[in-house]
DNA sequence: GTCACATTACCGACTGGTAGTTCGGTGCGT
DNA sequence: ACGCACCGAACTACCAGTCGGTAATGTGAC
């Protein structure tokens, strides 16, 4: 198990070793993807050697599953606290849609390193990510339809297809945005809530 | 270059040789991913050795280039076909949406590997790339501004933002369509080109 | 307080294996 | 006889993971 105390030899940097060895692959694995970064690389850069890699993981691919778990714990917490929260549909799938948007890119290393590499690890965590997944879109999906059966949200379309349609949009972010550049991370997650709830809402007459 | 010949003791299974080797090559890329996949496991796919594609290809990211040249190539020709066509900015903006979908879902293995395997290429071929995209990206974006000029959508919204949130669904694609699903690629083209128009699209009173 | 002992934290040379690329060779078509 | 298309063993490089070892830390007896 992964140690919170600050003593030790490890100590000397700040951050306990194995908080500075996720840190520093994630760096590295979104930069230059998982496969062409090799454990020698992140261990140089987090400075220590291989033996306090394997003596906190048990795999590289450790490293990724590690990331994806907090990760996804994050994100899924905060939707279902929002989900279950007060309000109508309508104004939890926009809180929704806002916070997700914030919240990717306030993580967007480990998001880019999610989408790039799960498609390369053992199948059985590949299961248990698509598992946690699923249960984000399903909880997402059930908030359309809640929207539809409140008569805010249009029928004729599909709860699924709008979902994947929205996370299109949050995965796509990786690509494009820079933290440098025109829009703020409020700025988009309101541009995108606007523009998805728009897309599903009915027309007001 | 390429040949295109059929002649050659490469037409024993009907195709050239470099494009089985290309064929070949997205399915296992888009399986398995790009580092998983060896050369030798594609020669040995396309019925080949080693020697035939170092003999048509300058090395394994030249595949992929190859992959991404001709890919990109056929959706700015089609994009640039329907935006530079007659009707509204509406109308053609719709016209394209769903298009690009279909065409996407049609190549939807090119789709796979560009997405997972772009960020490992050498830097001047993603630049490349790149390019090509952004190219694609302005197209598209010039038309959600000519729609605003025309009056068809709201003029508080960026283009740029609103074109981002639209490839984002595109690109999500790969990630979630299976062809033997409850959808049809022409019903999730035009539900997806709906609820994106509908999105940006100034109300009718 | 300190001594002996156990446990944890970390080191780094080494291994076994794989992968991309090269290159001298082969044979068919013209 | 020339060259294009293709062959495939050999080469070089690297890499994930191992393991025997060492230093620091914690623990309990006295």
């Amino acid at each position: 198990m992964v140690t919170t105390r600050t003593s030790g030899r490890g100590a000397a940097d700040g951050a306990p070793v194995p908080d500075r060895l996720l840190a520093v692959a994630t760096r590295l694995f979104a930069a230059q993807g998982f496969e062409r970064t090799s454990v020698q690389e992140i261990v140089d850069a987090a400075g220590v050697t291989k033996g306090a890699m394997y003596h906190y993981f048990s795999s590289k691919d450790d490293l990724i599953r590690e990331i994806y778990r907090r990760l996804l714990g994050l994100q899924t917490r905060s939707l279902e606290r929002i989900a279950d929260g007060p309000g109508t549909a309508a104004q939890r799938l926009r809180e929704a849609t806002a916070d997700v948007v914030v919240s990717t890119l306030a993580h967007l290393d480990d998001g880019v390193v999610l989408m790039h590499s799960l498609h390369l690890l053992a199948p059985h965590i590949r299961a248990q990510v698509r598992a946690e997944r699923r249960r984000y879109h399903e909880r997402f999906r059930a908030l359309v339809a809640e929207g539809q059966r409140e008569g805010s949200v249009r029928a004729d379309i599909s709860p699924d297809l709008a979902t994947h349609h929205f996370f299109g949009a949050v995965h796509h972010l990786g690509t494009w945005y820079r933290s440098d550049g025109a829009l703020r991370p409020r700025q988009i997650g309101e541009g995108l809530a606007e523009m998805f709830l728009n897309g599903i809402a009915v027309q007001r007459p």
